[in-house]
DNA sequence: TTAGATACGGATAAATTTATCCGTAATTGG
DNA sequence: CCAATTACGGATAAATTTATCCGTATCTAA
């Protein structure tokens, strides 16, 4: 699917930017925080988070794999059952989200005005 | 210099959204760390940051103050002389960083091996 | 047997971000 | 005067990410 490789490359230098190229990615959030929240099958997650299009959200799922966050388990029965979980990395990065999810809304006031 | 809209728009419901917008771009999290700590001026930044051009950290610069982070000052003297500073609202991402770096450093190791 | 649900991925277009190249201007030190 | 330093930003190219469109396949229920 992709063996691809990234001309420009980035700084992993700092702890930092680990946990960017981890994150980044528009609905790898969203889909990391469903996932953490009971919202296991991807037609659930496509209900979820509805502005993305089913596409996107298999590819950055298919990432987020490929970045040990989160497996994928296959049901070997009828009809097609496919769930996602977290992985033990992927359980280490919730209290993270949540610290800088408790950020923004710490700010969101001063924010909104200032983004758009 | 921009009052370009972007077209597709990035979710904010969640606080975690509105501390991606921020630290978004590739050398804004590098930028906001020399700054705090005490790299301030532009050509010093230059020298921290040497792989990224000097137009590009102008540009993430200039987003940075847009979004509220950091503060230009601008010293009538001569020689020039600018520097930047984190703004109150730029102090409050510092502990925030330090959780995700913090998570980087820990599972370095694992991320390593999963990121190409 | 037809519609709707499950699930997956290639190919390409559109949008966005990052990089490169160009230019400006003033000052300092040789 | 010339080279190096300080500082800033427009225009465009290149790279990357996201969106859209297309197609596949199986099963269930009406």
């Amino acid at each position: 699917m992709s063996d691809y490789k990234k001309k420009l490359s980035v700084p992993l230098e700092c702890g930092l930017h680990l946990f960017m190229v981890v994150v980044n990615g528009k609905w790898k959030i969203s889909l990391i925080w469903c996932i953490h929240s009971g919202f296991k099958r991807p037609s659930e997650l496509q209900r979820k988070i509805p502005k993305a299009s089913r596409r996107v959200l298999d590819v950055q799922l298919n990432q987020l794999i490929g970045h040990g966050i989160i497996r994928k388990i296959t049901y070997d029965e009828l009809p097609l059952k496919v769930e996602y979980e977290l992985t033990p990395l992927g359980q280490t990065l919730i209290p993270v989200i949540a610290s800088t999810a408790q950020w923004g809304e710490d700010h969101r006031g001063e924010l909104e005005v200032l983004l758009r």
